[in-house]
DNA sequence: CATAATGGTTCCACGCTTACAACTAACTCC
DNA sequence: GGAGTTAGTTGTAAGCGTGGAACCATTATG
């Protein structure tokens, strides 16, 4: 009795499932360690990858426009985030991270990106396999 | 210059998060679907697979004792599961689905265990390599 | 048996998230 | 240049999540 693909890939993904969002979800840790809501750090985050409006912050955070106004009021009265005038565009304004937003943003990467016990146990065949393997799957 | 093994596994775990969190993230869609919050929908899923305590609910779900009451009154008040005693320790209680909790419940594991169109494009031999190597990392 | 510990509930307070309506300023298009 | 659209802000309201304190019933410990 043979296992078709798609059960297969049924139990793969319930797997990956499981790997990120149970056993090593660092959301409330990363949190804490920032003293701030995540969606606080994530909206850090994407800030200090690239200056963007808030329009973009919003698509990119999934959160309608007014709350970004709120998380993005927020960061600045902490001293992580300004706003500046968008050079196009006088109506839009551009977010950009100051020194300190820099510095919680790579604390935050530190924490969020660094791999679990499990993958760094990976056999370096494995590995590089999983590497190719997730690439793809991010085409 | 080669790549060390720590960095390929720090990409590998970026590109792992990004899949499950950002690109096929479906709790908002999945509490939309059964009218609920998220975790009222991971209590019931829990509760689903084998009846517990309230205390191992919380211990599972991360959240303290009071607001465990007040998920699983939610739940009772949907009629999705019910309180029963336990056979053993007249203090705790032990929580079980009705028929329209099951029901609830797969319906939402229809949704969130279904695969992404990525992971359903890999090839058979990538999806068995991944397949490997996932039952790997969640030993 | 008395005391401490555990499982669960109730109450309260606070901050976070989400949504909607209304508004100003600036831009686009005809 | 006037109408409609877009970017951002303000305000309000309601629900959700988190934590602490106090309490009852039951069980475990000395």
């Amino acid at each position: 009795m043979g296992e078709t693909e798609t059960e297969r890939a049924r139990r793969v993904w319930r797997g990956l499932r499981e790997l990120v969002l149970e056993r090593n979800d660092r959301r409330k840790q990363v949190a804490e360690a920032l003293g701030m809501s995540f969606i606080r750090v994530k909206a850090l985050r994407r800030i200090a990858a690239e200056p963007l409006t808030l329009r973009a912050l919003a698509a990119h955070l999934m959160i309608d426009a007014p709350y970004t106004t709120l998380v993005v009021d927020d960061l600045v009265k902490r001293g992580l985030v300004e706003r500046t005038a968008h050079p196009e565009d006088r109506r839009a304004k551009l977010v950009h991270t100051t020194a300190a937003g820099r510095a919680a943003a790579r604390q935050a990467g530190l924490i969020l990106d660094d791999p679990p016990p499990s993958v760094l146990a990976l056999e370096p065949d494995d590995l590089a396999a999983l590497d190719r393997i997730v690439s793809r799957l991010l085409d």
